[in-house]
DNA sequence: TGAACAGGTTACCAGCCGGTAACCTTCTTG
DNA sequence: CAAGAAGGTTACCGGCTGGTAACCTGTTCA
């Protein structure tokens, strides 16, 4: 059985899109560009999601490798998602789309 | 009101991604790669779509300006789908998003 | 003693997205 | 005159994704 990128199933872009595809994933990605972030300083500062869908987005950065999760034992607990190498190689690509959707989408903003 | 990318209406990013959202797109792309293409011809090289999945998929990557439709009169009935310069200008970017995906996932096959 | 905080979890629901299968129209060819 | 090819369209359906709201656990502080 021969792979071609034809083939849905083994096509690179195709999964590494799956990855990204989830409506708060690139917003949590540019706020880990600038290091570490505690769980509830991602959920206050990107506004309208809840925490069960947060997490859930999380979660699946997570599951993708993309992500890390580290608890600090204490009080308040604390939890804090970072980039993995992996993730963070994302950046410059990312950072491409960004600027392509600035000139040639309408209404759309550039990060900051 | 001020927007910023935090908002997830007006993150360039989020909107890029969702134009190039769904299964079959990629795949899509890359056959424009190299040039225009009869809608029988996508059908015939991309195994297990639809006819009815394919054209939605086009007519969405149409609807977001990066794919051109153009009928040609005549018989048998001859429509070519060619993506616009708008389309074309994600090449390099897609380009690297397979690589990177090559490099970093398994199982996953790099475009020809 | 009970409120507040961090980081979750649970139940439940609506809408979208991709999927199958059958059908349509126009023209050409055997 | 029937079949076939090109490019669709239509009806219908199941599962995933994102959404709301309420609840839980453990510790500290007033």
């Amino acid at each position: 059985m021969r792979h071609t990128y034809h083939d849905v199933e083994f096509c690179a872009t195709r999964v590494a899109l799956s990855l990204l595809a989830g409506k708060w994933k690139p917003i949590i990605f540019f706020h880990l560009f600038s290091g570490p972030r505690r769980f509830s300083e991602l959920w206050r500062d990107i506004p309208r999601v809840s925490k069960k869908v947060l997490l859930e987005q999380l979660r699946q950065l997570e599951a993708a490798g993309l992500v890390e999760r580290t608890v600090h034992n204490g009080f308040p607990p604390e939890v804090t998602y970072q980039l993995s190498t992996k993730g963070a190689e994302l950046a410059p690509i990312l950072r491409r789309l960004d600027q392509w959707a600035v000139t040639h989408i309408e209404g759309v903003v550039q990060i900051s």
